[in-house]
RNA sequence: GGUGCGGUAGUUCAGCUGGUUAGAAUACCUGCCUGUCACGCAGGGGGUCGCGAGUUCGAGUCUCGUCCGCACCGCCA
């Protein structure tokens, strides 16, 4: 037997138990006479005191210990002398009588403890390590408890989990594929999926109309804090439903998430934005609506006044920064230096105050007299105290600068509060964008999403302007999921390839499958799938999903422990025949 | 593919306009210490300044290249 209870469990009300504790040395404290040692596991840290009565060898073993290493102690529960309110097995310690060493330990490169002074990398390299570290022991415990929610409350709704395969086919749309040779058969490729999606649609036409997956997905993609190419998805999927059943079921998982995982009450309905909505408010399919800011436009109204910037622009937006007024001359230039970085791609910043007597003092007054400025105030919303910041240029690229100048103030003002959520859905986004390097459309979501019943018409007439029933789910500016009803009837599927510029035998030979199978009475179905890692990140407070993912990539998607990927031999690659240039 | 920042002791960092023997904190080792819990005190060891060229009397410092890391843009149906 290696221990009776765990480091974390023990309590004034166990006193005089003789226990038995096993664990990692956290800290030695060698007071010459006495000795105290910081056990800890997983469930906590418990004192362990060796004192002025212990035998010679206990007090050597005691003296030999090392941080790390894995001991065993044996020894009777008491009141500490001195107690410790900062930890919650603060009031008692255990009187070893003795101490076994189950296990040395080197040095470790970096401190196990919640603020390591370990860098990235080093903590990446010697990942065992820095999972032993609290935070992160904190963060894969909120990600389990999390998957198990999930679960519950989706066989409670009458979901099935059902595992589909890793190893498919590569297709040409979308991100790119991570492809794995196949040995038996040479010269061709199996492509790991990006997501589930065929296949989930498939077990609909197979009649289990409610599916779901927790479910590894890989994307071949450039990487980035929240971005890893293996990732995962909580996968759904339903069948004889319209959109509003999914947003109804999904609202009541991440209601249930909310209310189970961080203890937050989600009482009212998520509130819905159009795309058109979120882009022209927020400069953003994914607004982050913890805080108003809202972006007004302003371009018919501020051309002809002789200012070439405005009268040359194709759209000119603003916000309104509450109580940035008071920013300094220096301030305005670093945030117009922030807004010309090429990340952004503005061309300047026009700014105004709002001052005492509802004047309005701007960099532009020569241009504009009072009544104008008033008009951006007036809209804006804008009082004395405040700050109004003015973009000009294409629409498209003001749009996008004045949402992340949006976000960027929202972020100096102190609006974007960790511990606060905003959970929303964005609907009717565009079916198809058109490419103009390619010269066609392509779809925005995937080929397989249904088009809104009433813009079905507009396929042949303008099919840029149709509308997908489609929706995301955000939450604090985070794209947390995205679904849509799909199209379940052959003819519309083979009419979308058609328009994204598929011939009948380029979508017969990718998706001749699933054209096939709906040929067998496919039911209307649709579904939803969340970004696991992204909502384990926001409930933990963090911008990065790695630490909600064991063992996560580097930026360059290397796994810096086990340093791969790495070349394979030379008889590997002849099996596979496979030629390197 | 691109932009920015970074690489100096085991670790995290400082190191000014180029100039004696490259510092601090922490970790580590040794000794002392009877209530510590970031224990304390005294002492000690520890460096190819990422790598390679170049400029210079002289390079951690300047220039170029290269590798690595992080953040972002493009990309991510």
């Amino acid at each position: 037997m290696y221990r009776t209870h765990t480091c974390g469990c023990l309590r004034a009300t166990d006193v005089n138990q003789q226990v038995l504790l096993s664990g990692w040395v956290q800290r030695v404290r060698n007071l010459g006479a006495m000795i105290f040692i910081d056990l800890r596991d997983r469930y906590g840290i418990t004192q362990i005191a060796v004192d002025e009565h212990a035998s010679a060898s206990l007090k050597a073993v005691a003296e030999s210990l090392g941080r790390e290493f894995v001991i065993q102690v044996s020894g009777q529960v008491i009141e500490r002398a001195s107690k410790n309110t900062k930890i919650p097995t603060g009031e008692i310690e255990l009187l070893a009588s003795e101490i076994t060493v189950l296990n040395v330990s080197e040095t470790p490169p970096f401190t196990i403890e919640d603020n390591s002074d370990g860098g990235d990398e080093l903590r990446m390299k010697y990942r065992y390590l820095d999972l032993r570290r609290n935070p992160l022991q904190k963060a894969l415990m909120l990600r389990h408890r999390m998957a198990q929610i999930v679960r519950h409350y989706l066989d409670e709704q009458g979901f099935l989990e059902i595992e589909t395969p890793y190893l498919i086919k590569s297709t040409p749309e979308g991100a790119r594929d991570f492809v794995v040779p196949s040995r038996m058969n040479q010269g061709q490729f199996y492509a790991l999926p990006q997501s589930p999606q065929t296949f989930k649609q498939l077990l609909m036409v197979s009649g289990f109309d409610r599916y779901f997956q927790i479910v590894r997905c890989f994307r071949d993609e450039d990487l980035r804090a929240d971005r890893q190419p293996e990732f995962t998805q909580i996968d759904c999927e339903m069948a004889f439903v319209e959109r509003e059943d999914v947003l109804r079921t999904f609202e009541g998982m991440i209601r249930a998430m909310f209310e189970k995982v961080i203890g937050v009450e989600v009482t009212q309905k998520f509130p819905r934005m159009s795309y058109a909505d979120a882009m022209k408010y927020y400069g953003s399919d994914k607004p982050d609506i913890r805080f108003e800011m809202r972006i007004e436009e302003f371009t018919p109204a501020m051309r002809g006044a002789g200012f070439s910037v405005f009268d040359n622009a194709e759209y000119v937006g603003a916000i309104c920064a509450k109580g940035a007024g008071s920013y300094t001359r220096k301030q305005m230039d670093e945030l117009t230096e922030w807004v010309k970085r090429p990340q952004i791609g503005g061309t300047g910043l026009i700014y105004a105050r709002l001052g005492e007597e509802g004047t309005v003092k701007s960099s532009v007054d020569k241009f504009f007299g009072q009544d104008v400025l008033k008009l951006w105030a007036e809209a804006l919303g804008a009082q004395k105290g405040d700050l109004i910041l003015v973009m000009a240029g294409s629409r498209t690229a003001t749009l996008k600068g004045l949402g992340e100048l949006r976000l960027e103030m929202g972020g100096r003002l102190g609006l974007r509060t960790v511990g606060v959520f905003a959970p929303m859905w964005v609907v009717d986004f565009p079916l198809l964008e058109w490419d103009e390097q390619a010269g066609r459309f392509f779809a925005m979501h995937h080929p397989f999403t249904s088009p809104v019943k009433e813009d079905i018409a507009l396929f042949d007439t303008d099919p840029g302007a149709v509308r997908a029933d489609a929706y995301d789910f955000v939450c604090n500016g985070v794209e947390v999921g995205g679904g849509s009803i799909r199209i379940h009837e052959q003819t519309l599927q083979s009419r979308m390839f058609e328009v994204l510029g598929f011939t009948k035998e380029q979508a017969q030979e990718q998706f001749g499958f699933l054209l096939g199978a709906f040929k067998y009475g496919a039911p209307p179905h649709g579904g939803i799938a969340f970004g696991f890692d992204r909502w384990c990140a926001i409930f933990g407070g963090q911008d990065s999903i790695r630490d909600y993912i064991a063992f996560p990539k580097n930026n360059s998607g290397r796994d810096q422990m086990i340093d791969s990927p790495s070349a394979i031999s030379a008889e590997q690659l002849a099996e596979l025949a496979i030629k390197l240039s």
